[in-house]
DNA sequence: TGATAAACGGAGGATGCCTCCGTATAAATA
DNA sequence: TATTTATACGGAGGCATCCTCCGTTTATCA
């Protein structure tokens, strides 16, 4: 026999889990308000660990970035689901690119700091974009079927507007000029209730 | 009479100005090689000054920035008319273009790292573009002229043609790739010798 | 050749990065 | 349940950078 090629792990331990989960919110919070520049000891800090522990998960910048960016698409595939039930389904849509407008507040710290776009996975790139558009597409779904949306729009048309609205204003307080055209936008998809067509 | 609303001012110190020169030289290196996020105080070490000095001639890291480049694309500008009347049409084009490699890596650490062009000054852009095509359009009607260069190229036209070559790959060692991709170019832009076509 | 406005240098306090290691604790074992 | 042990934790510490502040130096002007 060789030498033991496979020992019985551990189970991984709960504070661990549970500290990586502080640290990614923290994280994704920090990031957003902070830009791409932040400290990592804030993060440290507002996740209410040491600094040890941040690095032991995350051993560099990169890995933060990219976690919270991929937790955070998981997060909004959920958050469709959710809206879907809990809501109507018009507010289930404005609610969601609200959503998102936080998203890319992370994302583009990511890109813009550190070239995730450049050197970074595109299996990550592919991974968000089959998620987004199955999430947007629900959602339209929803209020097309209910008669409340009009039905020419697409998954990808949706994605691809907001993203417009995204890069197109990019300054330092875009994050609430972003809400209000997401209001805007989502105003305008609405079937109107009182038709002014000829009868 | 009221108070003295114009005082008689000094002539400016003549250290005060060699040594904002040193800076701008020292930081157009740093920044080109480092990128963004070069350290002030190596800026300020290689000038061969005190930190404070650097911090009083340019107060926050974006005044240096900017200033680099505007020097920058002066030097460009009177480089284009010193390289006319010293080299060969195409050696002139060539050593032009090398140059402007080298600004391009600072700008690049600019506009990544700080936004420069979302907030920055349009004006400093408006500027340095008339600038650089007013520069490579004399280098090309001279090597036009001289019949060594194919003459169906404009000013833009060459300008955008680098910028495509600058942007087209950004990796950590683009500007040897950059250097090389611009001999080609500049290779492709001659007429040729011996021509080919059916006689 | 003073007088003085202006510029200089760099110490110093604050903050951030990342490593290292003694301590604490959750899972495994008895 | 009690003990063992693999694993994770926190944060001190060393180093780098940022930026300010102020005593000293020096170029201009009379």
């Amino acid at each position: 026999m060789g030498t033991e090629t496979k020992k019985s792990r551990r189970k991984p331990r709960a504070d661990s889990l549970r500290n990586r989960e502080l640290l990614l919110q923290a994280a994704a919070e920090i990031f957003s308000a902070g830009g791409q520049q932040a400290s990592l000891e804030a993060v440290a800090r507002k996740a209410g660990v040491g600094i040890g522990t941040l690095y032991r998960h995350f051993p560099t910048r990169e890995d933060l970035f990219e976690a919270v960016y991929r937790n955070e698409v998981d997060h909004l595939s959920d958050l469709a689901r959710e809206l879907i039930v809990q809501e109507t389904p018009v507010e289930a849509l404005r609610k969601w690119l609200y959503a998102n407008v936080r998203l890319v507040s992370a994302k583009r710290g990511m890109i813009e700091g550190l070239q995730l776009v450049a050197y970074g996975s595109s299996e990550l790139k592919a991974y968000s974009f089959e998620r987004m558009t199955a999430a947007v597409g629900e959602l339209l779904q929803g209020a097309v079927r209910a008669g409340e949306l009009r039905s020419d729009i697409s998954a990808e048309d949706l994605l691809r507007a907001l993203l417009g609205i995204f890069y197109a204003n990019s300054g330092s307080d875009w994050q609430p000029t972003a809400l209000r055209l997401v209001d805007v936008f989502v105003d305008g998809l609405r079937v109107p209730k009182a038709p002014v067509g000829p009868h």
